[in-house]
DNA sequence: TTGCGTGCAAAGGTTTTGCATGGCA
DNA sequence: TGCCATGCAAAACCTTTGCACGCAA
C-alpha cells in the first residue's frame, strides 16, 4: 500500500526534516538540501514522500500565505502537537506552538459543545507575531 | 490604485459571492457559473478581482485542504467574522461560524498572553463535523 | 480625456503522471 | 522473485504577466 518499503530516499527525507523540527521546507528546497548534503533525492520522488508521510501522520503540510508552494514539517512526537493549536506569523515565518492549558481546553470546547473534532496536525491560525505587528505600521 | 473602478465585472463577482455567502468558490469555478448565467467574466478578470476585494477585506481566500485551488468566500459583515474563528470540516467541507462567547476570549487570550495577533479572515481550523465524523469509521 | 480594468494569449511555476528501471523484503 | 519506489521527461494545472483595447469617472 503507503509507505511499505523503507527506502534509502525516504529515510533521508525523513532525516531531514526530523533534524529541522522547527521549519518548514518545500519540496524543491528538501531536494535542493539533499542534493547539497551530497546524498540527492529526485523531486519527483520529494513529492511523492512527503505525501506518504503526511497520510502517515508524521509529517505536518502548510498550505498557508507565506509561500505559494506547500511546505511540510515533521511533527515532533514529544511535542505532543495534535493536542495543541499552532500559529503562524503572516510576516516574518515564525511557528509557534501554544502550549498552554487554557487553550489545551479549546479543542474539547469545540469537540463538546459545536461537535467538531479539530485535527491539529491541519491546522495552523495565521496572524501577527510580537515584533512583526510592533514594526508593520499601516 | 486597488478597486478605483466599480466595473461591470467587478460588480458581478461581488454579487455572486454576495448570493452564496456559505460556500466558498475557486476562481475557475466563478468565472464558470457566471458564464452559465450568460454574464461571462474573463478567468484573468476574475483572478485580478478577488485579489483586489480580498485586500479590501470583502472576500476571504482560504486557501487550505479540500481543493488545490484557492477559494473565496463573501465575508458577511453582519456575522463580524473578523471576532470568531472558522471551522471546515475536511470531507464535506461545511464552513461552520463559531460564535460563542467561551471562543471569543480566545484570541483575546493569545494575544495577551502569548503576544500574537491572530487574523480570523486568514485563518481556518480543519477536522471533521459531527456527521463525517460518525460516518468516517477508519 | 485619463488611466484603470479587461481579456486574450503566452509565460511561469508547481505538482502530477507515464514508464522503464532500480531496489527492498 | 515480486512489488513497490525511483526519477527522468512530459503533461497537466493553476496563476501571473504583457499588451492592446474598452470603459468608468
Amino acid at each position: 500500500m503507503n509507505g511499505t518499503y523503507n527506502t534509502r530516499q525516504k529515510k533521508l527525507i525523513e532525516g531531514f526534516l526530523k533534524e529541522n523540527l522547527s521549519s518548514q521546507y518545500t519540496c524543491d528546497e528538501i531536494s535542493e538540501m539533499l542534493k547539497q548534503k551530497g546524498t540527492p533525492v529526485g523531486k519527483t520522488t520529494v513529492y511523492r514522500c512527503v505525501e506518504r508521510l503526511t497520510h502517515e501522520g508524521k509529517v505536518r503540510k502548510i498550505v498557508g500565505v507565506a509561500s505559494k508552494s506547500a511546505q511540510y514539517q515533521y511533527i515532533d512526537e514529544e511535542m505532543n502537537c495534535s493536542g495543541h493549536m499552532h500559529l503562524k506569523c503572516l510576516n516574518c515565518g515564525e511557528f509557534i506552538h501554544l502550549g498552554c492549558d487554557f487553550l489545551d481546553g479549546v479543542n474539547e470546547h469545540i469537540y463538546i459543545h459545536h461537535r467538531f473534532k479539530i485535527d491539529n496536525s491541519k491546522s495552523v491560525l495565521y496572524g501577527l507575531c510580537d515584533k512583526c505587528s510592533d514594526s508593520i505600521q499601516e
